[in-house]
DNA sequence: CTCTCAGGTCAATATAGTTGACGTTAGAAT
DNA sequence: ATTCTAACGTCAACTATATTGACCTGAGAG
């Protein structure tokens, strides 16, 4: 993703033809999306990692001594599929599992320091593009938003 | 994608701690995209097809008469890419390609009348959920997730 | 003390993307 | 006219992120 997907997603956002008046919002759906992520990502690429390992920081961050399989119901993907990235951070120590002496079954997740500055940077990047379109709105406009993107979510 | 995704989605969306005040947000963000396609995605998975060839079939149905070269401009991903859906969708006579007797370098992609009906059932359940949420709170706040979601966007 | 089941790992496969190498065609510059 | 170049397009090999299936381990219930 360089220069030919960034010229794409800046001019050509609004250069097809509409055929329903609500395509317009789809597209932005759309590059909404990438917009928020794009700088994140870009930044978690020069570390070596990506998305689904930033997802892990994130959850990691909110909920610390989660078990992997807490972990794997918030992100919705399987155990497998959660294994490659979660080793990964445990190996450069971005995360450490330990298991209490009492719940010997299951390992709880907390991040290390390291882990936790990367996690706010790569979140950061994110809060960032959606404080800045927030204030170019005020608080209506946000609170708006809001309410809009939960309907959707809620379609889950 | 099933049970345990839903579930995850559906149930933990607010579940996690918030660090910042833009981390519901965030979470919006990412769960309404899932919320958005979620539908579609399945109804295309019965015929065998997925986001990529939903997204050809968006861009042609906008623009008839595409170049190959000018729908990877708009998808923003690399011409190989493209090429195997892109296949798929010819072979099953969603859309076709002919050459243009003066213009003998590009391929003009069109939709079939079977591509037509697909396009339009797949973004026709996204727009659904768009219009269904829009209709929650009414045109001013539609106005005010597309000014919030162009500034978003903007950000490619 | 054994049976079951959640937690966790390994292996094989599918899908969506990448880069590299290459053939074809149109138009420009000799 | 001939050749050079660049855009268009295809094929092959590889990477990353997911999937399902098979399996091991250990806690707790009977």
């Amino acid at each position: 993703m360089k220069k030919a997907a960034k010229r794409a997603a800046g001019l050509h956002r609004a250069s097809l033809t509409k055929l329903h008046d609500l395509d317009a919002a789809l597209e932005l759906m759309y590059y909404g999306w990438r917009g928020m992520t794009l700088t994140a990502d870009q930044y978690l690429a020069t570390l070596g990692l990506s998305r689904p390992h930033h997802r892990i920081l994130y959850v990691v961050a909110r909920q610390p001594d989660i078990s992997i399989g807490s972990l794997i119901e918030i992100l919705g993907i399987s155990k497998q599929a959660v294994n490659r990235p979660l080793n990964l951070l445990l190996q450069r120590k971005l995360l450490t599992s330990k298991r209490s002496p009492e719940q010997h079954r299951s390992k709880l997740l907390r991040l290390t320091e390291a882990g936790k500055q990367i996690e706010q940077r790569a979140s950061g990047y994110e809060r960032k593009v959606l404080r800045e379109a927030f204030d170019r709105v005020g608080p209506p406009g946000a609170a708006a938003w809001m309410a809009v993107m939960g309907v959707i979510a809620d379609n889950n």
